[in-house]
DNA sequence: GCCAACGTTGGC
DNA sequence: GCCAACGTTGGC
């Protein structure tokens, strides 16, 4: 099983969103880095840390599963849509997106500002410099750690 | 709202 | 295929 961190704005969807539908295609990823770690490296049941992004304490707030494999995103077909993608089509899709579910909220935030601040998590690829990907894996043992700072405030 | 750090685009 | 210009992300 792998683990993951998947980035979105609050303001679109967020975690309360997330709990209250159960399950969402995760549709809109439009880089090619991310795409990629989503097709050929996500598998159904695999883990997934839920992060708010841009807003004022960025951090991570919830739990979320892998349930479905990569399919096309409809969203690249559609003209009306701002993810349309005029070089897509369903022959030849360019853009995937999974199916997650709703597993938790964290018991709190864990913030960006709190994730930085230990030492164990360095190799974190959130916390790498200039790293703006929206889908990140996370190793197991970091996995593991952040679960315990959740529990350890 | 600023801006660093990317990724993408397109002219050549 | 290079690379300058441009757009986007996202923390601050």
């Amino acid at each position: 099983m792998n683990y993951w961190l998947m980035k979105c704005e609050p303001d679109v969807f967020s975690i309360d969103d997330l709990a209250r539908q159960k399950v969402e295609g995760w549709y809109g990823i439009r880089n090619y880095q991310a795409r990629n770690m989503m097709r050929d490296a996500m598998r159904i049941g695999d883990q997934v840390f839920f992060y708010h992004s841009n807003v004022k304490v960025p951090g991570i707030v919830g739990l979320m599963e892998v349930i479905s494999k990569p399919y096309p995103d409809p969203t690249q077909f559609d003209p009306d849509h701002r993810y349309f993608d005029p070089k897509a089509t369903p022959e030849q899709p360019r853009w995937v997106q999974v199916d997650v579910q709703y597993i938790r909220h964290t018991r709190r935030l864990i913030s960006l500002e709190e994730l930085k601040k230990d030492d164990s998590l360095g190799e974190l690829p959130l916390l790498r410099r200039g790293n703006r990907l929206s889908i990140m894996p996370v190793g197991k043992s970091d996995w593991q750690r952040i679960l315990e700072l959740e529990a350890a405030n």
